[in-house]
Parts: C-alpha cells; sequence; structure tokens
RNA sequence: GGCGGCGUAGCUCAGCUGGUCAGAGCGGGGAUCUCAUAAGUCCCAGGUCGGAGGUUCGAGUCCUCCCGCCGCCA
C-alpha cells in the first residue's frame, strides 16, 4: 500500500514431535506429511488473494542451514550448553508431557500413586536426559529494555503486558528457567540433528523461529563474524553489499506463540548479536459461538468450504472488519453476509452504481442530449465517448475537491474534510494492525457521501437539464455545475475510499479502480492526494450496469401473489441464512 | 492457589491522561426519496456504564472489597 520494498514472508513450521507423530500415524513419513499440509496451506493462499514474497518450509536445506549457523553462533557465545532435562515422559506416547497436562493416578503394575497423562491417559515416567540448555534468563534485563522500547515492540497492550510479566518472573540469577533446546535422538529423529553432536536434534522453536532469518537474507556465513556492539547489535555489512531485510518490521502471529517470538525470539537474537524485531503483533483466536474450535467438537470452520459459499472477499472483509486484535472473536456465517451486503454492496458498490448511472452522467456531461436518442439500441463506443466520462466545470477545466464543494451544500464541506483525514486515519489504523477501525472510518466517508448524495439529489437536477434539453432552453447552470460537481465528489470518494480498502480486498477494489479508470501504477497510499481523478478521464464502465459487489439478499417474490405481506406494501426482506453450522 | 485482564443499549463494541461520557454500528420499529445492487436518507434504544463502598467540587473513567467470566502461571 505504501509502495516500499518488503518481504511478505509465510511458511510451514515443519519439525517436531507432533508432525513425526501425526505422520507415523498415517502411515506416511513426515516429510510426505509436511508436503501435503505445506501444499494445502498455499492453495488457501492462492484461493484467498494472499501474497507473499517467500513461502519457507522449515525443512528446506536453505533453512536448516541458517538454523545450524544460528546454533554454532550461540554455542560459541558459550550461551548453549549441555544441561539436563527431567520431565514426565509417556512411553507409549513417545512424548514429554508438561506439567499442566498431568493427573494424578493410581499405576496398574502395583497400585502406587502415579502421573497420568491428562490426553492420553497413559502412565506417566519421570526421566531424566542429557539436553543442550540456553542460557534465556542471562537476556532478562535486555529484553525488559526491548519490551519498553517505542514505540511499542509488542502489540496489543495486554499482550506487552502478559509479556512483560512474564520476562519479569525469569529468575535471573539461577540457571532454573535456563531453555532447553534440544532433544535427544532415541526421543525425536524428526528435526535437525545439531551441529556437532548428532546425538540431539534441535528444539524445534530454536529451529522454527529462525526461519525469519532465512527469508531476509541474513548472510549467516558471516555470522560468527557478528560483532556485539552494546543494546543495539548491528549487522554489519562486512562484504560491503549484503542485503539483509531484517530485523523484521513486523511479526504477525497468534496469541498462542507470543511466548516464542516476543521472549525466546529475540532473546536467540541479542545472543546471536542480531537486532530483535521491531514490532511483534499478536491476534486472539476464532471462536465459534463463543467456544473453540477444535476437532473433539468438530465445530471447526473451513476456510475453503466457507470462501467457496460466500467468495473471497465477503470472507476477507469478514474478517478484517469484525475482529479486534486484543480478544477472540466470533466467526459467523450471518456476520459474513450482513456484513458484506450491508456495508460492502449497499453502501460502497450501490454509491459505485449510482453515479455510473446513465441518467445521472449522461445528462451531466452531454446535457444537450435528449435521453431517449438510443433507448434500445446497443451504445457504439462514440456514443460512450460522448459521456462517459468524468465531468469537468463548465469551462472545461477540470474539477478538484475543493472547487467542487464550493457550489454544493455544507454536507460537501463535511464529506471533503472526512476525506481529508481518512489517509492518516486509516494509516495509522492499519500500522497497529487496528483493520476494524480503519475500515470504520472509510465506511463513514462512504455513509457520508450517500448522504450528500441524497441532499443535492443530483437526479432532480439531471431532470432539470433534460427537460430543458427537450424543450431547447438554454442550459441551467447552476443545475449543470452542480450535477457536475456532485459526481465528481462522489468518485473522488469511491476512488480514496477504494485505495484505503485496497489491500483488504484486493480483488473488489482493483476492478472498483478499473471502473474508475485509475491508472495502474497510481493506486498507493501516496497517490491519494497526488494524483486525483482528472476530469475528463473516460469512463467505459458507466456504459453498463457496474455491480463491485452482488448483494445476496433476495426481494421478497410479492410480484408472485403468494408472499405478498398482510400490511400489502413489499416488506424489507433480508435474507436469514441458514444457522452457522460450518464443518 | 498466584498473577493479569475483562464485565457499557437485544448483539458486537467506542469511550486517551476523571468534568457535553451515556455513544456508534447491527438487529428491531416508523417515515421518506427514486439516481442506484428492493439500494439510499431520516427518526425511534430511556441502558442503575457487573454489585457495594471510598477518594474528589465532580467517576464507566482513580482506590478497596464482592460477584461473574477469561487468560497465563502453579
Amino acid at each position: 500500500m505504501l509502495g516500499h520494498q518488503t518481504v511478505f514472508s509465510t511458511g510451514t513450521d515443519e519439525h517436531g514431535m507432533k508432525i513425526q507423530q501425526a505422520a507415523a500415524a498415517e502411515g506416511l513419513t513426515p516429510l510426505e506429511l509436511c508436503d501435503r499440509t505445506s501444499t494445502r496451506f498455499r492453495e488457501l493462499f492462492d484461493l484467498c488473494d494472499i501474497g507473499y514474497t517467500d513461502f519457507v518450509r522449515t525443512t528446506e536445506e536453505r533453512h536448516k542451514a541458517v538454523a545450524r549457523a544460528v546454533w554454532t553462533k550461540l554455542a560459541s557465545e558459550q550461551l548453549i550448553y549441555l544441561g539436563n532435562y527431567a520431565g514426565w515422559y509417556s512411553v507409549p506416547d513417545e512424548t514429554f508431557v508438561p506439567e499442566a497436562q498431568t493427573v494424578a493416578g493410581v499405576r496398574k503394575r502395583d497400585g502406587a500413586p502415579c502421573k497420568l497423562s491428562l490426553e492420553s491417559g497413559h502412565e506417566l515416567e519421570w526421566v531424566e536426559q542429557p539436553n543442550y540448555k540456553f542460557k534465556l534468563p542471562l537476556f532478562k534485563e535486555k529484553l525488559l529494555q526491548w519490551l519498553d522500547s517505542q514505540p511499542a515492540t509488542v502489540a496489543p497492550q495486554n499482550r506487552l503486558a502478559w509479556t512483560v510479566q512474564e520476562v519479569g518472573q525469569m529468575k535471573a540469577t539461577s540457571d532454573a528457567d535456563d531453555l532447553s533446546v534440544s532433544r535427544l535422538t532415541q526421543y525425536l529423529q524428526w528435526g535437525i540433528p545439531t551441529p556437532n553432536d548428532p546425538s540431539h536434534v534441535m528444539y524445534v522453536w530454536l529451529d522454527a523461529l529462525t526461519n525469519y532469518l532465512t527469508v531476509s537474507q541474513v548472510p549467516v556465513h558471516k555470522l560468527s563474524e557478528v560483532k556485539k556492539t552494546g543494546a543495539k547489535p548491528e549487522f554489519p555489512a562486512l562484504d560491503g553489499q549484503v542485503f539483509s531485510a531484517w530485523p523484521a518490521d513486523y511479526h504477525i502471529i497468534g496469541k498462542d506463540i507470543l511466548k516464542f517470538h516476543a521472549i525466546y525470539w529475540p532473546a536467540f537474537l541479542l545472543g546471536a548479536g542480531l537486532a530483535p524485531p521491531k514490532r511483534v503483533i499478536a491476534h486472539g483466536h476464532w471462536t465459534v459461538n463463543g467456544q473453540k474450535m477444535s476437532k473433539s467438537k468438530g465445530n471447526g470452520v473451513d476456510p475453503f468450504d466457507r470462501v467457496a459459499v460466500h467468495g473471497v472477499d465477503a470472507v476477507r472483509y469478514f474478517l478484517f472488519r469484525d475482529s479486534q486484535l486484543d480478544s477472540d472473536c466470533d466467526y459467523s456465517d450471518t456476520r459474513v453476509t450482513d456484513l458484506f451486503n450491508g456495508e460492502l454492496a449497499a453502501a460502497f458498490g450501490n454509491l459505485l452504481s449510482r453515479v455510473f448511472a446513465r441518467a445521472l452522467l449522461q445528462p451531466a456531461n452531454q446535457p444537450s442530449a435528449t435521453l431517449s436518442s438510443s433507448p434500445s439500441s446497443a451504445q457504439t463506443a462514440d456514443d460512450l465517448a460522448a459521456w462517459a466520462f468524468v465531468p469537468s466545470k463548465l469551462d472545461g477545466t477540470a474539477w478538484t475537491r475543493s472547487d467542487a464543494i464550493q457550489v454544493l451544500p455544507p454536507i460537501a464541506q463535511e464529506l471533503h474534510d472526512k476525506l481529508n483525514q481518512l489517509p492518516s486515519l486509516v494509516h495509522e489504523a492499519y500500522t497497529d494492525a487496528q483493520f476494524a477501525r480503519g475500515i470504520t472510518a472509510v465506511l463513514f466517508s462512504i455513509q457520508c457521501c450517500n448522504r450528500a448524495f441524497t441532499i443535492v439529489e443530483p437526479w432532480t437536477l439531471a431532470k432539470t437539464i433534460r427537460e430543458g434539453a427537450l424543450k431547447n432552453e438554454p442550459v441551467n447552470e447552476t443545475a449543470l455545475t452542480q450535477l457536475r460537481a456532485m459526481l465528481y465528489l462522489t468518485l473522488e470518494t469511491l476512488r480514496i475510499a477504494s485505495l484505503c480498502l485496497l489491500p483488504v480486498l484486493p480483488r473488489s477494489m482493483t476492478a472498483a479502480l478499473n471502473h474508475l479508470s485509475i491508472p495502474a501504477d497510481q493506486r498507493l497510499a501516496q497517490h491519494i492526494f497526488s494524483s486525483p481523478l482528472v476530469s475528463g478521464t473516460l469512463l467505459p464502465a458507466a456504459g453498463g450496469s457496474v455491480v463491485v459487489f452482488p448483494s445476496t439478499r433476495r426481494a421478497n417474490p410479492v410480484t408472485t401473489g403468494a408472499a405478498a405481506t398482510q400490511s400489502g406494501k413489499p416488506a424489507k426482506t433480508k435474507q436469514k441464512k441458514q444457522k452457522d453450522s460450518s464443518s
């Protein structure tokens, strides 16, 4: 949106016990399972217009090299040492079970009290094994410093507070909070072997997090040469032309992996002499009827399925418009359609339709024409060119918004002001990942324009002009200039709104901008003010009906008689979607 | 059990450092225009701002306690 060269990276984290077990359960090799899953994600991204410049799989060789390099660097800094890991181990499940996932029980063999896995119910053994450990608490102060810096490094506020608390509770003086970063290969094989010790594989998170360095093109072969330079380590461009996108401007993650991204990850980076990310944004999860989605409840929502039902942009719009960062949000098919129909179709889409109406544009641009000239015959290009373009002032010069509002009622001034403030409002909101806030602001402008449209009544002005033409009277210049001004202002409103919503609804907004004849190279935030619509620009779309968001509401089939309402007037029917029953 | 958060109109939520803060949207009810995708616009919510105290000239907005949810940790 801003036109900056950006690395948009995503990918799949493919190592670890869970993958190993899931693959075994299906009789697949881990890699086969990952191939399938990874492909599935990319299919979804393609389907949903989710762009990325890199998709990294942690099983790729380029990534393994980075992970190994980071490990080696941390080890050389004396931050990783061979220690012991002790924990509850379930032999049948082949996994360590966190304390929180255990429950007191009785051993079958001799009836002695023991611990059971909450998940599987299997008996647990207390196992101690050699593990490599990372001196996490060493970074307590630096982490707190990082967390305290501005602009906020962790957002939203509640997540930052949590992170600060977690780090604050770390015992800096003991090794109790040292982080286990490897597993013996006898327990876990599906991982990256630790450099210099094939009997361990790297802990999945240390492995996975370094993917960000992989995609950032950090020259890890130079990692050993990085020198610590105080609190703000810089990566020196040793060979003079090293390009690296690191540090990341944003990590967009779910709240479930905040600990890894906001505590472990910056600590690893600081340990390796690299800069921590600039910002970690943690969003909530989607619920269904207030409940977590889970396999056991079978209440998951399948995005492929929902997109097939509602359309990509209806789903995208809902996800951005109806969510907030700091808490979980509820998925609802009804909300998807209500928002689509109410805000996109009725407010935005309909405004686009009204401004492209021939009944308004032709009188505005071809005031001498008598409308009945071509009631049924197909329109020729010449015919269209005679009136389908962005209106100009009466003297033929180009409108500006400032000029247009001069000839319109005060509501136009209000709209003008809103539009002037919109870009910064949206930018601010998007910057903080407060998408709903930005979208709402856009909507207010659209709503204001609809209101202005109603107040100015361009159809009445058009009628005045048409009737004048029929009577061969001189054109009513007041009506004409107002009509043109209102249409121009509306077109500008739509252009600005479309640019603001382009990242949210790339497909639909591209269509809208095409209709508005906005050149492809004038669709960035900077063009909102720098490149207004130019009077005279052809609007070929005006020839037909312009529908960017086809409403899914159905009119009551009143004409068939059966459904006529008691009151005798057409009922304002809203399609009530079936109750959420997503599979 | 500890720590933290939340609890504002039927629903989803705005309300920053205390004084137009009692609001928006949706749903629901009513009216109206006709350019437009049966779309638009306008009017209608009398809600003890979870409860009880307290600080203050004045508190959804600060403090204490209680109730109810939720998260993390143990």
